[in-house]
Order: structure tokens, then sequence, then C-alpha cells
DNA sequence: CGGTATCCCCGTCGATACTG
DNA sequence: CAGTATCGACGGGGATACCG
């Protein structure tokens, strides 16, 4: 893996397998639940395939990972000690949530944002059969339209993201901003605060618009940080 | 810092702060307590002042660290979101702790694990005075023995690290391997079971010896592991 | 879909020497 | 003690093209 550090301590040993850059996100994406190949490229679209690769193999080499083939499908699955990263990935993100200040426009991505959205929506949460969302951002001229397929037949539960017209009558309609969406997935804002000040509106049928916010389970990194904590720069 | 993932998410964001080599050991000797440039040098020997200089100012930079000038001294500090990652910095460990295996020969290290017991000593354990404790390594034939010079007077405590006979006789004499040593060090081995098994040996008055190991407080995660772990390669 | 192969650049890192 | 200066290499990783 990385380079040694000629270290007895734990600290160092475990950087060695995950201070490259890409590892810990796609561990992240490991811990999500993505196994596909594709699924994992969805997750970390500037990853180059070659590298995503290498990754795997690494992960795999060191234990963390076992590459799974069965009926003509490749699975990528955590191992135990894989699954055990757990508690360092959300230890990042609770770390992330509560001092990262405002993103770089370059953060932002619509495409990624959805991405994270759709397998994040609660079974139980939403309503059986077919539900259309559409989610217009204000801000991305070149792209502004999407949506989330969500078909539910509980226990199974389907959601896909489009970036056309998938056809179907939306049952909500989201209109905002990509900042403030992507606020509110990454707890920096309530969905009730971004509601209230405008900044995020919800048209359809009123009762559904009330529920919509629980559709999704935000990440449990994802409480107004606790501190008015001040940006780092960088 | 690192180069940007271009993603929202906090692990996204906080791994842009820490996944370039050797960023999260500097974290972890800030996180120990190390605040000078000549500390945080010998708790990362292999690192060059450069690197470590470049280092401090990155994480300066990044709002982590303050760098305070008082008295001709210079001190390098963590502010609130530094101290903040210690969970990072403990969640590491833990898992290091529990899921790395054998350590490679090039991993051990006699005077980062002498810099490292250092460190731990525990005021409140030692005798009050001055306490020599002199360790052999059995498999470090160029430079074998080391010293620890402990000089309690409640509160205040020093310790210093000899590589040369500070001349003073030891009241207590560990021989050992540096292997062995390292075992009990980083919690995969216990005190007992290294006595127990003559891995380890010590020397000197026995109700002092039987103390001995309560001198040092080790590292919380430095609990045997609760799985029989299978080594990941690597 | 699930990857490999190749290529090249640039930045990181390591080493060493040197300074106030 | 607390760093800075300089330099070279090496390889990580980005991009792109291609294969089964």
């Amino acid at each position: 893996m990385g380079a040694p550090y000629h270290q007895f301590c734990p600290v160092a040993k475990t950087m060695e397998l995950l201070d490259e850059r890409w590892t810990v996100l796609l561990v992240r994406e490991l811990v999500l639940g993505s196994t596909r190949f594709g699924e994992l490229r969805r997750g970390l679209p500037r990853m180059s395939p070659t590298l995503l690769s290498r990754r795997l193999h690494q992960l795999a080499a060191a234990g963390l990972v076992q590459r799974r083939e069965a009926a003509g499908e490749v699975r990528y699955v955590l191992t135990e000690a894989g699954r055990d990263l757990e508690p360092v990935v959300r230890s990042l993100s609770t770390w992330g949530a509560r001092w990262i200040g405002e993103l770089g426009d370059r953060d932002l991505d619509p495409k990624l944002l959805l991405w994270d959205m759709h397998r994040r929506v609660d079974a139980r949460a939403v309503p059986a059969g077919r539900s259309v969302v559409e989610v217009r951002f204000s801000d991305v001229p070149e792209h502004p339209t999407w949506w989330l397929v969500v078909d539910s037949a509980p226990p199974s539960l389907s959601v896909d993201v489009c970036d056309r017209d998938p056809g179907h009558e939306p049952v909500v309609r989201v209109r905002t901003s990509l900042r403030c969406l992507t606020d509110v997935w990454r707890g920096a804002l309530s969905w009730e605060a971004a509601l209230r000040s405008q900044r995020l509106r919800l048209l359809g049928e009123s009762a559904l618009c009330r529920r919509f916010p629980g559709w999704f389970a935000l990440p449990e990194y994802a409480v107004p940080a606790p501190a008015p904590a001040p940006a780092p720069s960088g």
C-alpha cells in the first residue's frame, strides 16, 4: 500500500493502509453499502477507473475487502476488518460536520447529491407505489432539473436517479439552490430553517410535502453543529 | 492542503486536510501532547524537518494548530478544531490495535519505543525521587541498552530518555526483545503474559518489579484484541 | 457492465546542507 | 534549538483509449 512509516504505532500502521488519496472515500462508499464497480464509480465520479481498480485490489490485499463473483456479477464486499473501519469513517464525518465551514463552489455537485440522496431513501417513510420527485436547482443553469424515481412495494424499494424527465408526473417538486439542498443534506442547515427562509420550497400536495423531509434518512452525523464553529480556512 | 476531491461529503472534506503522508501522525503527536518542534521530530524521526515544517504550516492554515512564540520558545498547540480530531486518532488506533497483526522488523524501533514510553510515565505510580530504568534488548546488537531517567517530585515529573549510561544505578533492569516490549506496549501482549513466558524479565527489588508495569499508562486502546483477529496481510 | 493498458506529467517526498 | 533552502527522483495519479 502506501509507503511504510516504520513505526509500530497502530495509528501509523493503519494510516499506511488509508493515507493514499481516495482510499478513505472508497471505504466510505463501501461502508455506505455500494458493492458494484459501477456503483462505486458513481459515488466517486472523479476517480479514474484505473485507480478505483487499483485501490480495490489494494484493499483486497490488505484484507479489508473481498471480491466476490457470482452469477456473472462482481461484488466488492467489506470483510469484518473492513466493516470495522466504520467508526473511522464516522469520526471523520462527525469532525467534518462540525468544523467544515462554507463549501467551495467546486464542492457542490448535483449528480453526487442526488446519488447520495437516492441511497438514503427510507423505505418505511415513502408512500407505496411509484413516487417521482423533481428537483430543480436555481443555480445550475447547464442542467437544472433532476428526478428521483422511487418505487416502493414494501419490503422492497428501488430508487433511481434520472437526469432526464422520466415521463411521470412528480408528486413533489423541490425548488432550491444546489448549495441550499447540499447544506440541508450535510446537516449544516435544517429542513425547517431552509423551508422557513424560503430558500427551499416544496410544491405538491401539502400533506405529502410536510412529510417529504422524512423520506430521507440523513446521515446521523448530520446534526446542526453544536458550536458556532469558526470555519478553518483551506 | 491535499488536492481537493470536489465532494461536499464531510469525510471527503476532512480527508482533504488529512490524507497526505505524515499528517495524521503529526496530529497524533500533537494530540499526545508534544508541542515543540524538537519533540515532534523525536516522535517522527523519519520525517524530514522540511516536511514537518510544511505540515505544521498547513495545519495552521487549516486552523487546526496555532503557532505560539513566548519567551523565545516556539510551541505548536492544537486549536479546539485540532483537539477535536482526537476521536479520529483514537478510532484509527483502536482499529490498528485490533487488526494489525505481526509487525515487520522495520516497524520496530527502540528509540521510538523509549520515546513513547517516556511520555506515558504515570506520575502517581513512580516512586518519589530519581529512578533509573535500564532496558536491554536482546535483539538490537548495534545499540542494545537504553535508559529512562525518571525524576518524580510530585506534582512535578521529568522523564528523560538516554542512549548512554546516565551513570546512576538502575532500580529496575528490563531484559527482553525489542519485539516483545513493543508488543506489550501496543497491547498485543500483556505484561503478565510476557513475564510468565519469560520473554520479558525484570531484575531488581521484587516489590518494585511487581509494581513496575504500573508505572506506565498504556494507551487506552491497548487492550488485548477482542477477537483472535486474523492478520490482514499488507 | 467491469474492468486493463499506457503514457506522461507534475507534485510530493526524501536527502542533504545550511542559517539565525 | 528551530527551522529554511535547494535539488533530484520517483511514482502516484489523471487522462484517455481500449478489451472481453
